[in-house]
DNA sequence: GGATGTGAAGTAGTTCACAGCC
DNA sequence: GGCTGTGAACTACTTCACATCC
């Protein structure tokens, strides 16, 4: 039923930061027992304009229905499809501090699709403890194969983490730590920085951007790579 | 000395959230004893080309070094002064699960002027615990005063302390929950989203965008507001 | 020589506005 | 009537390329 591969050109990197979204708004409207939806509605509850809603959701291939919107079911797996969340992929979590209990815990971590194959603490204190069903083991005995790795480790041991995962052969990562690391090319690594989100709330609060300035506040997180240092 | 208030034009929201990552890098390097960089080095530790980054820093006012780059000590300083880092806020945090705690007790969360004067749980086994060097007290008994409220809730008591933070006249708020919630016009709220990090990360190893196509990743995250659904 | 800062050119993303379909 | 999907116009961001200054 659902072919993630009808090769459509690459959604653009804004569009890809939107999609979730209005997944979300989906997801949250069928709870509501809502069926259909429409652009303007997304748009109110996204943020993003109804023109860009559409205009996103026409590159997932045609799903709207004209005159009266789009059904919700249809929405979410077409969203779904687009991002790959029907495909089964294993991820492995370094560091069950708190950042790292609190992420395997969240229901919301683990999306469709994603599967939890390892948890891992340098910790002896901590190490057999079970946690979201899986014993913890120390990192430095080998991981578990996997294609997704998560840090939730101390800036001090991102890097050595980092070294770890690649040597699994594991090549994307998520890194909360706030720390620049290294990485062979061919490795992809996202930086998720919550001081980051704190500087940018302070900087439109501020301005006055974000609740004046239009209404609407429209904001955007970026996070860095960084190839080969000296 | 650092008046944060010299009127250039705002900044764009790509730079803005570049800005920090420049910092974090301009802040290792002195770590490492470094004195100056320049728009090449920070391009290849950000990801940024060269004359991005140039034009990113040109914003802040004159203070590179024709021929020899940017002193690090100045960079950190006026990225601090341009983000309004020099001021003081407070910030209140509401739920004291594994997330809250991961947050307030990371060293990089509270950012320079930013001042944690709250922190609150909903839950009475958890009230009158100290975290952070502060004493954790029911939400609904009322919240101290502060400019930025941070949400780390679970998601069916977003709305509800949403309400909260909104009648506390806390109007920047950060939600970690992942739930959209509704607020008045006038105030601002950030998501912040673990899954959809991970979602974003699926996509580009399905695509090859990130690792291939083009051998640097970039990538942005993008955070949605919502201002006044039905 | 070498790196910044910036007009000018190029590219990407957004919004308009309307034809097309329900 | 209403709402989608999309060329066309517009706006914003990025990149080039070079004059400028250390």
């Amino acid at each position: 039923m659902s072919s993630a591969m009808n090769r459509r050109q690459p959604l653009s990197e804004p569009t890809l930061h939107r999609l979730p979204v209005y997944q979300r708004i989906a997801r949250e409207m069928v709870r509501r027992n809502l069926v259909t939806t429409d652009s303007k509605t997304l748009s109110r509850h996204s943020g993003a304009t109804p023109a860009t809603v559409r205009r996103d959701l026409s590159g997932l291939g045609t799903l709207g229905t004209r005159g009266s919107g789009y059904e919700l079911t249809r929405l979410i797996s077409a969203i779904d499809d687009a991002l790959g969340l029907n495909r089964v992929y294993d991820v492995v979590v370094v560091g069950m501090g708190n950042l790292g209990r609190a992420l395997v815990g969240s229901s919301n971590f683990l999306i469709r699709g994603a599967r939890l194959v390892g948890v891992y603490d340098s910790d002896p204190q901590v190490q057999g403890m079970e946690i979201a069903g899986l014993t913890v083991h120390d990192p430095a005995q080998g991981l578990v194969p996997a294609q997704i790795g998560v840090m939730c480790v101390p800036a001090a041991a991102a890097q050595e983490v980092t070294d770890m995962l690649v040597a699994a052969n594991i090549h994307a990562i998520v890194n909360f730590s706030p720390q620049v690391v290294t990485y062979p090319v061919g490795t992809t690594v996202r930086y998720v920085d919550f001081s980051m989100e704190l500087q940018i709330l302070v900087y439109h609060l501020i301005n006055g951007t974000g609740p004046f300035g239009g209404g609407v506040l429209r904001t955007l997180g970026f996070t860095p790579p960084s190839p080969r240092p000296s």
